[in-house]
Formats: structure tokens, sequence, C-alpha cells
DNA sequence: ACAACTATTCAACAATTATGGAAACGATGC
DNA sequence: GCATCGTTTCCATAATTGTTGAATAGTTGT
């Protein structure tokens, strides 16, 4: 993962709106949630989350498919996964006896990924 | 932890000087780095780095440590860890059979922290 | 006490981001 | 086709954040 994509991420999720929306979309898992719902649900102004989600979705973090009418967002899991494994790479490089694997396994991956997370599997 | 935590976490991630200096402690592991070399890897303004350091220890990131005329950081790795399982908990909740277990093992905790992440077992 | 060194704070300015209401857009059902 | 519904876009405004260089503060060695 490159740099400008992760800050991007980041980005996404530093306002609590955003956050909250992401981690009820994680939470929420393979069905998502339409936008009306989440709005509801955070009790936020329609145009507000849409400000929100639209951020989240340009980091990449949130999916929409349109479902007639409504606007279903899902939760990026495998990016999110992505980014974990780029926050802790390399963790205390130069002191191999401490630091051995950060990866994150998840079932979640397993039940969402194609043949994603190529990630090299570090020695 | 807590959203507002979170969001100041995530907050002192999405500049590219902070991401750049908070990935280079956590390479840098225990160690740390004092901030003149900090500066000098990153090639950046002293006084901005210091706005951006001072960003990231408030959000607990990063730790600070005199040492004699220099200022020592370390990445705070046991809340990395904190950050990452806040942001996969309860992932895909409702269905029990795609999400396990997200939370990260990390040899590196095991190696800094003391006994921190009492978190809950998650049934 | 003084000078050199490391780092932070300050201040002014520029740039970006957040908000909510109104309008617009696309999909649906009568 | 028209009214309705769900959502987004637009707009103006408010608030926050980032950047520089100069000034300040603390530490060390003479």
């Amino acid at each position: 993962m490159e740099t400008k994509a992760a800050t991007s991420i980041f980005e996404s999720l530093s306002s609590s709106w955003r956050l909250e929306a992401f981690r009820l979309l994680v939470k929420q898992g393979p069905e998502g949630m339409v936008a009306g719902d989440i709005a509801s649900a955070l009790d936020i102004a329609p145009s507000s989350l849409s400000f929100h989600l639209k951020a989240l979705a340009h980091a990449g973090m949130v999916t929409v498919e349109q479902e007639g009418r409504f606007q279903r967002y899902r939760a990026n899991i495998p990016l999110m996964l992505d980014l974990i494994a780029y926050l802790t790479e390399e963790c205390c490089s130069g002191n191999p006896g401490k630091c051995v694997d950060l990866r994150a396994a998840s079932s979640c991956a397993d039940a969402l990924l194609p043949p994603i997370l190529p990630k090299q599997a570090k020695s």
C-alpha cells in the first residue's frame, strides 16, 4: 500500500461520523446497509452523511451498490486488512527476536475475499 | 477504546508527514529516534515536524522522553494494536460462521508490552 | 555566565474541511 | 406522466488544519 492511499484511508476514518458509519458497516458484514438506515442509526442529516460516505468511498473503505432507489453501502474488509498490514509491517525491524508476524489472520477475510491479500508471507 | 480516542488516532495518521514519522518509529522499535534524526530522515522543517509529532503524541501514538538535549520519540505499539482491535471488533457480527477472531497476535507486543491488552476474549 | 545546540512555541497567513438547507437527480408505483 | 421517495449535489458559511520563519526555552560544555 502506498502512503497516499493510507493517509486517505486514515483521513476517512478521522471523523466521528465516518468512523461510526464504517464500524457500523463492519459490524453489518456482507449485508451492508442502505444510506437511509445509516442516517437513522447515526442520527445525522442526509446531506451530511452523504458527504462523509463519499469520503469513505473515495478512500475505498466502503463500496456502494444501487438497489432500487436505495444505495447500499458495504465495508471493504480486505482493504481494512491491507491497512492493518501496512501499519504493522516492518515493526521493530532489526530486532528479529522481538517481532515475528503481526499480520492479522481473519476468517472474515476468508469469507469475503476473492484471491486478495497476496501479501508476501514474510519468513 | 472510545470513538473519540480512535478518531484522534486516525486523524494523527492522516497526514503524510505524520504517517511516515510513525512508521519510521514503528520500524525503529524500542530504540526510537530523536527529533532531529526524524527531521533529517523525512527532510522536513523542524518546526513543522514538531507540530506533527505533537499531534501524534497528543493522540498517544508516540511517546517522548528527554535525553540530554534531545527528545527521543517512540511508537506506542500497544496502542496501535488496541486500535486494530477496535477497528476489527464485531466484524460481521451475526455471521459467526464467517467471522471468528481478527485480533492480531504480535510478538512485538510480547516484547514491548507490560500487561496491556486485557481485551475481552470475544466468545 | 556565555555560546552552541536541540527542539518547541508563536503568529500570521493560506488552504482545507464540515455543516445544513434547498435544489436536483434517478427510481418506483399509481 | 406525475407524485413520491431516497439520496446526492450545490451553495454559502463556519471552523479547523498546515506552513513558514522568528523568537523562546532547556541542556551542555567551556
